[in-house]
DNA sequence: CTTATTGAATTACACTTGTAAATGAAAGGC
DNA sequence: GCCTTTCATTTACAAGTGTAATTCAATAAG
C-alpha cells in the first residue's frame, strides 16, 4: 500500500515524457522519447502496461487508443527516488550527498551563485523560524 | 567490460561494510552490518558471492576463511551511481539536483554554512583559473 | 461483408535481485 | 580416524526488468 510505486528506469523514460505532456496516446509517448532511445513500439506499450499495472497512471478510451496520464506526480517520484539514493549511497546524509555534487560537478558561475542565493534565502528562513517561540 | 559494476541494494550495504573495514571476512562482514538489517548468513554470503562474480571485490584465502576487499572504490562507485541517478531523475542536470536537493532537506544552519563555505571556495578557484590564459 | 491494419492485451524469455536451503570440503573435537 | 561444525560453493525459486513477438479486437479499406 505504499503510496510511490517503484519505478523502473525504463519506465522513468516514460513517465517523463507522460508528465510533461500528458494526456497522451502511446503513439504520441514513442515519438516524443528521447532521440537516443531505440525502444520498438512493442517494448514502449510493455513498459506503459506495466506503469498501469503499478497505477503509476491512468488513462481514458478515446475511441481507438488510449490517453494516459499520471497517477502520481513527479514532484513525489522525485522525492521517492531521491531517498532512495541517498540512503543506499550516502547512509542517508543529504548533506554529504550535496558537498559530494559540488565537488565533482562541474558548476558554472551563474549556477554557484544561484545555489548561494538559495541557501541564503534559507538560511534567513530558519532564522526567522528558531525567533518563533517553539510551538 | 565497463569499469564499474552495477552493484545493487542490497549489495551497496555489503561494499559499505568492506570500504570501511577491509580486508574481512565473511563473518565480520554479517557483524558489522547495521543493525536494522536482518539477513541470515547464506544471503550475506550470497551477495559476497555476487560481488565476487561482478569484479567488484576479491579475496585473500587466510587458511579456513577468506579475507575480502574491494576492487573498485567507494569514489568512482559512488560517481557511477550519482551519475545514474542524475541521469535517470534529473536528466543529467547536476544543478537542478541540488537545488532540489537544498529546497527538499531540512539542512540545520552548521550545515548550510558548510555548504556556503564550499560554494565560495569552488567560485575562488574557478576566478584564479579564468584569469589564467586558457591553454 | 471480408480483409488488412492498428492499437491493446497476453505471452515469452533471459537476466537480475532478494531471499535462502542444500551440498561439499576442510578443520577441530574426541 | 570418524563425526560435527564451519566456511564456501552450488542450486533454488519467485518477483522485477529489458526486450519483444504473438494474439485479440476493433476499425478502415475495398
Amino acid at each position: 500500500m505504499q503510496r510511490i510505486p517503484k519505478i523502473s528506469e525504463s519506465e522513468w523514460e516514460i513517465m517523463k515524457v507522460i508528465w510533461r505532456s500528458s494526456p497522451i496516446t502511446a503513439e504520441q509517448i514513442v515519438l516524443q522519447l528521447p532521440a537516443d532511445i531505440e525502444w520498438s513500439d512493442q517494448t514502449v506499450r510493455t513498459f506503459i502496461n506495466r506503469l498501469l499495472k503499478k497505477n503509476a497512471i491512468g488513462f481514458e478510451k478515446s475511441g481507438r487508443s488510449y490517453h494516459y496520464y499520471p497517477l502520481v506526480s513527479e514532484q513525489e517520484c522525485v522525492r521517492a527516488e531521491s531517498q532512495s539514493f541517498l540512503k543506499r549511497v550516502f547512509g542517508g546524509a543529504a548533506d554529504l550527498m550535496v558537498t559530494n555534487f559540488l565537488e565533482e560537478a562541474h558548476l558554472s558561475d551563474k549556477e554557484i551563485e544561484r545555489l548561494q542565493r538559495i541557501l541564503t534565502e534559507k538560511q534567513e528562513k530558519q532564522e526567522k523560524k528558531d525567533s518563533r517561540p517553539k510551538a
